[in-house]
DNA sequence: TTAGTTGTGAAACAATTGTTTCGGTAGCCA
DNA sequence: TGGCTACCGAAACAATTGTTTCACAACTAA
């Protein structure tokens, strides 16, 4: 959502020699001072540039933007982009001592912003290595199996769904019918195997893991802490904090991580890759599974 | 320079038991979207909170601020502090990303940034009230059916998790070694089906939904748009936005409105929900699920 | 010089801003 | 019940917003 910032100081390089002089000037006061744009008024924002007024509405026109809401649109979404997480501290909880609609909008204030938190956490820049990396060792592998049981069960889930879009490999391990286990002879060593699991640690996936490893499988672990069991056995762990009000643990962040990486992944597949998922496409259209696009009933 | 904003938000949780309800309300806002103060005029700031103009500026003068003005700065000082060094940097550096790694970055803050704005819009204050409807419909109904497929069953399963913890009703429709339809047999009328899609809606889903609404089920529509089939065929709809950079649709926004929901219908089933859950907790306990705390393998 | 073009800001505009006023409603105590 | 207080939002306000208009410089070309 939100268009970048970078197209404005695009536009505005390229088409700086075409410009007149005031808007010249104008010009390059924004260039320098993007979060004046992004706070201030349009005539203090000419007032800082000593421009007038008219001279900065003609920029924004001259730069294609139809107005300056919307050239101050694009400085705001750079600003708020750059902006910490909001959260810091735990006000949410001082607050939440009032009773009825109150304390549920407390309470969805609280996950709203865990959530997202979470989420800033998982994909922070920090932690984006060990996903490159594992993307990198997904794309390598001949074999790929992904599990995850109980509240990790959808991440493992919509993981593979994604994959499955374009990566005829990927294998999920649904224990349909079975002890999950079992279902680990599909892969050899040299194949690789995603698992995922947060706080409390189901037994069942650690014991996969460890198996797993101990047959010279590559574990990719999705998790919530860096010395989880399973982080420990893995070779590349994939962590995204898991806070909130909930007595219940929310899957969303390790979900966004695999998100991200099924992202990356597909990235490295390259045209290969979004061919097979055209074909996928035009296969579900051909059995009807979806609507068409008018949305008829 | 400029005041800091942690004194705005001591000062707020010093006093919120003096405010006033409504007050509350915008206090509440104001402390988890300090951006939202910075950017927005207090016309639209008071619209996002659902609160009347008046009363944002009720708060800032209980808050002792002279002025919105003076309010908003405290934000606005924040929001720069905090803002990257960026622009004073040559003009070309900034704009050469768009390939290698620094693709794969932007797509990643686009991953983020996505994610984020999504899960805002979903829990977002306009949208609470059908939430809460749809809590105290699922409470108040003898059976509960959930269904959803492909890229929505992780968010029809998670849901179910959440709920089956504590709530021995609901049902998921997974259609297990049957087709998804001959499940809805198990729900009469006056019970309540959640049913997930989100665009390109899948068509079994919208089958069961409509055969549903004619046999008198109260529908529960998690989907993207308040004008999808599912949406307009329903009781309720809990509508999420799911913009993002990435082909594959992220079903995170709509697995928090189905945790959202979920955190709702515990805190309406009270003690009896929590005592449940406990005896859950204790039998996953007895038969070894999870490792204890400690971690050790 | 003159005619024509280009660049400019003062002024006027409708819309929107922050704030105050005021009538009314909900809740409580007698 | 009636009287009282606390609380709220619609409406009105002056101020300020972004934008457009228009007259006037400054310059070019002939």
């Amino acid at each position: 959502m939100g268009m970048p910032i970078e197209a404005v100081w695009r536009r505005i390089e390229r088409r700086y020699e075409d410009l007149t002089p005031q808007m010249r000037k104008a010009a390059r006061y924004v260039r320098g001072n993007p979060q004046d744009v992004a706070l201030n008024s349009l005539r203090a924002l000419a007032r800082h540039a000593d421009v007038s007024p008219a001279a900065m509405t003609r920029l924004t026109r001259a730069l294609d933007y139809p107005s300056f809401d919307d050239f101050q649109a694009a400085h705001r979404d750079w600003l708020t982009r750059a902006a910490p997480a909001a959260f810091s501290g735990k006000a949410g909880e001082i607050l939440a001592m009032s009773q009825g609609r109150d304390a549920e909008d407390t309470l969805l204030d609280g996950v709203a912003r865990a959530e997202k938190a979470n989420i800033d956490s998982a994909l922070s820049v920090s932690r984006r290595d060990p996903l490159r990396q594992a993307a990198d060792r997904i794309v390598a592998a001949p074999g790929l199996g992904i599990v995850g049981i109980r509240s990790c069960f959808p991440v493992a889930f919509s993981l593979h769904y994604s994959l499955s879009l374009f990566l005829s490999k990927a294998r999920l391990l649904s224990g349909t019918g079975r002890p999950v286990a079992d279902e680990l002879d599909l892969l050899a060593p040299d194949d690789v195997l995603v698992a995922v699991t947060v706080a409390p640690y189901s037994r069942q996936v650690v014991e996969i893991v460890d198996h797993a490893a101990r047959r010279g499988i590559g574990v990719i672990a999705i998790t919530d802490d860096h010395l989880s069991p399973i982080a420990r056995a893995a070779e590349i762990a994939l962590v995204s904090e898991n806070r909130g009000p909930s007595h219940i643990a929310s899957p969303t962040a390790p979900i966004a991580v695999g998100q991200a990486l099924a992202m990356l992944v597909l990235a490295r597949a390259g045209k290969a890759g979004l061919e097979t998922m055209r074909k996928r496409e035009a296969m579900l259209e051909a059995t009807d599974a979806y609507l068409n696009a008018t949305g008829a009933v």
